[in-house]
DNA sequence: TTGAAAGCGATACCAT
DNA sequence: ATGGTATCGCTTTCAA
């Protein structure tokens, strides 16, 4: 018993004894269950502070059934998600939200997998969660976590699914604000590197703005999302015989593997291939060059994020417009050069 | 009551009844309290899969006053601590290893002032947590929480302090191994870019080693553990009249920014200047050109850390050696490039 | 080997 | 406005 030596720690009830009132009027003082006289509540207040008293939580949440605690899921990869920056400042943002609210956030890896994500919501419910944030970019299966009966919403995701809550940025409207960009400032053949899906909406939108502008789309590099795959996918397009003149890249850690596959080989940025990349984290200030890049609002998203978990309200999609932060790679230098 | 349409769930009780047999011997039977018979054990079991029965944790919080929960405390600086892709990669380890134990990981960001400190603790304790592990660098005042009771343990320390666990990389023998290398591969003037003080580990092992080599130790630059301090001290490097050829820098993230400041300057990597990193975060890897680093081994210090924790073992002190790993800054091509 | 029952500490209903 | 008390679901003596 490695508590023996510890002084018991005060109930409810050394409060009331102490302020001379019942366990009741204690409650109704701190939770505001009840009205209680100003004079009744002045001492149990006092009673409250010379003994230090703290409410056990374990015992309001088994009362209560809410443990004031939200979890934090997020996929059990190879690749750490934590290793993508963008997911560290999201996460850190939403601890932020919850704790300005009252609720300690938990995080936990998950296999997004049916039965797996299931169980894993179950056992939230068993510790009183009142809320968990999936950050499943999407593939969180509804009809098996739903029954749960736990809020949630799912992070990462564009566009909505009808029935479930989320959060994302506008991830077509950044991609052609950067291929926009691109074009507009005398680039002819802007590549795309990322996932080879066409519906993918930075790939979508890539594609749209190249049409619209009357030029053909560049090559498609399956790029995915890690650094990795980015320099793969730059020693290729280095290795080209006729190379594009600009890439947009579906995440700044994409760019950061092309800037890499560049550096290598000789490719000068952005005096040869001009490069935007996505999602603003602060992995893309000091590359270099510095990379120009679409800045997904990660306080916004967050905060919506906590709001709709927490206020009951119908699930919904809400997303975020993201900001074009333009810094050396893109040719194109703003007031900022990304030095700060 | 937003659960009025789902169907109660199943306590330890209906569990009971369906088996026919009494609550205790529930219990018993999941938490091997007291011998069950098997064909008991077997009705039991039976009926925990039939309901779909899962113990309530609040309850078995609350009466054995173990939330099987463990709390990561980390700075709450204006400098995100998690923008530092080292204590990212630790926090993800050390969520991995509580969980491989059956425990909850929940992070939150505090003030380190001993008051404040406190009341964190106090929090925790309310909440049944079984341990902390306080991301504090030393600075924690033992004074301030020890009374609350609760086992924790200090991160990111050297050295240890009498009556409080910690654990830490040798940064003073990574100092040496970084420096011997420089040293041994013919550079001559290696400067020091970190922390000022001549007691930090770092500072401390990179200056011993100047000495034991007979060669005046380079100029020291205060960059801290930052970018921005590195890109600063980058700058005036640069911009030295007789600058040294060889540079060893604090962590990576200090690297990171005297290497955009050597770009900027044209000073090349290694030729003119070799660089030696520490803590071995991938933030290492994917520069230009990649920096040779002394990685700490996270996943050890996480389990070491976790275990001291909860074995209820006296508080001692783990340290662990760091490992060189080579790359390209640093002038002396290992067999790997960093690329892979 | 099993069962009955006493709490753990808080909330909230029902009286007064 | 305040007090008594049943109850949340579980663990754990103590008896049988």
């Amino acid at each position: 018993m490695p508590t023996a030596d510890r002084p018991r720690k005060p109930t409810r009830r050394d409060v009331a004894r102490l302020a001379g009132v019942s366990d009741a009027v204690v409650s109704y003082t701190l939770n505001g269950g009840a009205p209680v006289a100003a004079d009744t509540r002045r001492r149990v207040l006092a009673a409250v502070a010379e003994l230090g008293y703290r409410p056990n939580q374990a015992a309001r949440a088994l009362r209560s059934g809410s443990a004031r605690t939200l979890v934090l899921a997020v996929p059990d990869a190879q690749d750490p998600v934590f290793s993508n920056p963008f997911f560290a400042e999201f996460a850190a943002a939403i601890e932020s939200v919850a704790r300005a609210r009252g609720y300690v956030l938990s995080t936990t890896a998950t296999t997004f997998a049916p039965d797996g994500l299931r169980t894993r919501f179950e056992e939230f419910a068993a510790r009183m969660v009142d809320g968990v944030l999936v950050l499943s970019s999407g593939v969180a299966d509804r009809t098996a976590i739903d029954p749960v009966g736990l809020p949630w919403v799912d992070l990462n995701v564009t566009g909505g699914r009808p029935g479930v809550a989320s959060v994302g940025a506008d991830l077509r409207g950044g991609a052609e604000q950067a291929t926009e960009h691109l074009l507009g400032h005398g680039r002819t053949r802007v590549a795309f590197v990322g996932q080879l899906d066409t519906r993918e909406p930075r790939h979508a939108g890539w594609r749209a703005t190249c049409g619209r502008w009357g030029v053909p789309p560049g090559r498609v590099y399956d790029g995915g999302y890690t650094r990795e795959g980015g320099y793969v996918a730059g020693l290729q397009i280095a290795d080209e015989p006729d190379p594009p003149d600009a890439v947009f890249a579906a995440s700044d850690r994409t760019a950061v593997g092309l800037l890499r596959a560049f550096h290598e080989r000789g490719v000068r940025v952005p005096e040869d291939v001009a490069v935007v990349a996505f999602d603003g984290s602060w992995e893309a200030e000091y590359t270099w060059p510095p990379l120009s890049t679409l800045r997904q609002p990660v306080e916004s998203m967050a905060e919506a994020a906590v709001r709709g978990l927490l206020d009951g309200s119908p699930p919904t999609h809400h997303e975020f417009p993201a900001e074009l932060i333009i810094r050396a790679s893109c040719g194109t230098h703003g007031p900022d050069t990304g030095a700060h």
